[in-house]
DNA sequence: TTAAATAATTGACTTATGTCATGTTGTAGG
DNA sequence: CCTACAACATGACATAAGTCAATTATTTAA
């Protein structure tokens, strides 16, 4: 199974139309109608790709757009006046960005690629402009946002965790359901996130996540090298995220 | 001015048009024609009052509408197999809820009175149906939910503050910033969530929480009898919320 | 109103996690 | 291929936060 990160490329970006896309029903999942499809296919465009660390947005650009992950991956943070940043988000093929935007019309995070990430952007005038003309549009824009608004609650129910091995585990879970949603392997996953990324993201110091992904290797629970990880149990996983587990077995320290 | 929790109930709340009701604006914010507030006021309904404790919905229920809270307050949270709780979420008046079930027509959680509640409720079949009619409907609950998704953005970033005092602090301010948003005071709060609720929410002990709020109030950043809190230093409050406070300043043990 | 139950607080002590220091591995650029 | 730099890993130690236990408010129910 192809993993998150190699989706494949059927075309040159450029130029790539999405009713060859092998990820558009992911993107608008169902319901609207082939000419419908093609309206918004025309007004969709493919900015350049995106390179490792480069920028989509900044807090408080004005909103562009709303983009899909056509393959990468992207992170969203937010820094503080001493330029520390704190990861609130990453988004993965198949994934919609932006949409929290829609109502100010201004971005609340900055947006950076993780790896080398092409993109499909609908402009928000096209977006609106075919939204009067077009219910079932706006119905699949609202669709796409209680999806996500309903991820998000999850997000907040995992941070929320106790412990460390717990949010990590979480962590874990929520990349693995979430790549397999999407068609990807559900068990071989790549997070491009940096270790630092992920201790920011889930509020602890990265020592305690580096100890934690040595920890659950050493217990087979997952294997990984770098970030390709491999989710061997995922019972195990789940208990580390369920409090249970977290009151009578406990990752002994080291 | 008046208290979240003593937003005044104008008519007896069965009968109450919205029309009348002094958070219509919120609930529905801007760019309602009068006729579709009104077809809209014709299909809301008000469901009996709820009292602290009673449950708006549970896990896996089919959805059967979206409500507004008139007063009141309402917490979401989820329970493990053993019943224990983690809140997920509140939701003052003037707030809506339930949105994140749209695309699935079921509920990920469980709603909760904090204390004497009045909801309106729109049913999912009315506001499906006004919706395929009317465009502006649906704009206006694209928007509803980008905001929502927008808050929840930075309710992930609160939750990943690396310690106690910094979440303590980004609740508190969360609440305020809320409260002042819909008319309420920003600094005399009633937060109905209790210290286990917010100690649940923010993936804390009771005991920490309780002692942060001592703290806090023996530094005179807040002032609280209960559940009741009253901001008196938010320039301090956001210190310690922000990184900067937290490393060099950080509040000493008892 | 009082009694009982629940919630909040506080202290003493334990432990998970953070911090600092140092070594290792991986990766980008020449 | 080597060098330089960043990411990752691990140990020793410090400390923030958790746990357990006891006490004092606050509700709720009788």
């Amino acid at each position: 199974m192809p993993l998150a990160c190699q989706a494949k490329i059927t075309d040159t970006p450029t130029q790539i139309s999405c009713l060859q896309c092998s990820i558009n029903t992911i993107c608008f999942p169902a319901g609207l109608d082939l000419d419908l499809r093609t309206e918004l296919y025309n007004v969709l465009n493919h900015p350049p790709a995106l390179e490792r660390g480069e920028v989509l947005f900044r807090t408080g650009a004005t909103m562009k757009g709303i983009y899909a992950i056509r393959s990468g991956a992207i992170k969203t943070y937010i820094t503080d006046e001493n330029g520390h940043e704190q990861v609130t988000g990453y988004y993965l093929p198949g994934e919609l960005l932006g949409l929290g935007a829609l109502h100010s019309g201004k971005h609340f995070q900055i947006a950076e690629a993780l790896e080398s990430t092409y993109l499909c952007q609908i402009p928000v005038e096209d977006l609106n402009r075919l939204s009067k003309d077009h219910p079932q549009i706006q119905e699949q824009l609202i669709n796409l946002l209680s999806k996500q608004l309903h991820d998000h609650h999850k997000m907040v129910w995992h941070l929320g965790l106790k412990n460390a091995t717990s949010r990590v585990a979480a962590l874990l879970l929520n990349c693995s359901e979430r790549c397999h949603d999407r068609g990807f392997s559900a068990s071989e996953i790549k997070l491009n996130l940096s270790r630092q990324d992920i201790s920011s993201h889930l509020g602890l110091a990265v020592e305690t996540v580096c100890r934690i992904f040595g920890q659950l290797k050493r217990d087979k629970v997952i294997d990984f090298k770098g970030r390709q990880i491999d989710i061997l149990n995922f019972d195990a996983l789940n208990e580390y995220m369920g409090t249970k587990m977290v009151q009578k077995g406990k990752i002994p320290r080291i």
